[in-house]
DNA sequence: CTCCAGGGATGAT
DNA sequence: ATCATCCATGGA
């Protein structure tokens, strides 16, 4: 099955740490999106897709999944054009050319980011791999397995120890009680959505685990909040160096106030490409402040 | 060995 | 409100 795309490239978006758990195959990608095992492979302007076969009836066609999963109506070009007029900036969005904000599952999204503090990218999709293996349903695609995200009643099963076994150190205990409040119903990720972005920042806020930086992943990868603006050690390095420079004072406030009023409404989008720009092409031994 | 990672919770000023 | 400290784990 084929899809027709343009401004868009799915490798990149793949590897821009939104997402953990896409691997390569072959010309493509192996995955699942929600309870869905995929297959796709980019071919220029088309994307080729396939299914794993056994797809539950009565759900949404594939071609939509992967159009809404993918964002692919998202206007890329309007997005570019809103970013703030700055050489680092600019630089940025070069680099990022059809790089888009995926629309996550909700609970897949929050369980995610939880176990992504003090993380790197390739330990997430570690523990991302092992949950799904321990807890996770198994599906054919492509010729290889993949396993979906386990649901949260299927983690509140879970003990902590057996989290901890799956590397997840401190936040073990965190993701387990995140877990309990949704599989019992005390929190309802969908019903979030009808919240206005201040009250959903701060229902998400309330949950175990969650900071405002999660909380911004989540409102920005899951809610499709694109004004939302996470603030990690990379962005706040990012921002400092651009706007701050020299050691000047940067407080908290004033990082806040910043991304809050210089990024545009589509400061979401700003902030992943300031991100997978200066993660990917600053080498690590030199990101610290010396130089 | 040390340093760091898509931070959050807690307690002291 | 801001700040320091602790929290596990693994790769460089």
């Amino acid at each position: 099955m084929e899809i027709p795309v343009s401004d868009f490239d799915l490798a990149l978006t793949l590897d821009s740490g939104q997402v953990f758990h896409w691997e390569s195959s072959g010309a493509g990608f192996v995955g699942t999106i929600g309870g869905q095992a995929v297959y796709v492979e980019q071919r220029g302007k088309r994307l080729e897709v396939r299914d794993g076969g056994a797809r539950p009836a009565g759900r949404e066609k594939l071609p939509e999944i992967i159009t809404r999963y993918f964002s692919l109506d998202h206007p890329l070009a309007e997005i570019r054009a809103s970013f703030p007029d700055h050489p680092v900036m600019s630089a940025a969005a070069n680099y990022c050319h059809g790089l888009r904000i995926v629309r996550q599952p909700r609970w897949e999204c929050l369980a995610t980011f939880i176990t992504s503090s003090m993380k790197r990218v390739a330990h997430i999709r570690q523990i991302s791999q092992t949950l799904r293996q321990r807890y996770g349903r198994r599906f054919p695609i492509h010729g290889r397995h993949v396993h979906t995200f386990p649901v949260a009643s299927q983690l509140a099963r879970a003990t902590e120890k057996e989290l901890r076994g799956c590397a997840l150190g401190y936040r073990a205990k965190n993701l387990l009680a995140t877990a309990r409040l949704v599989a019992s119903g005390e929190v309802d990720l969908e019903e979030l959505a009808r919240l206005s972005d201040e009250d959903l920042r701060k229902a998400l806020c309330a949950l175990p685990g969650v900071g405002p930086k999660v909380a911004n992943c989540v409102m920005l990868f899951a809610y499709e909040r694109l004004h939302a603006f996470p603030i990690d050690v990379w962005i706040e390095r990012v921002l400092r160096e651009t706007y701050f420079p020299r050691g000047r004072r940067m407080t908290a406030r004033q990082l806040r106030d910043l991304v809050e009023t210089h990024f545009g409404e589509y400061g979401g989008y700003a902030q992943q490409y300031l991100f997978h720009h200066a993660r990917t092409t600053t080498p690590h031994r030199l990101s610290r402040g010396a130089r």
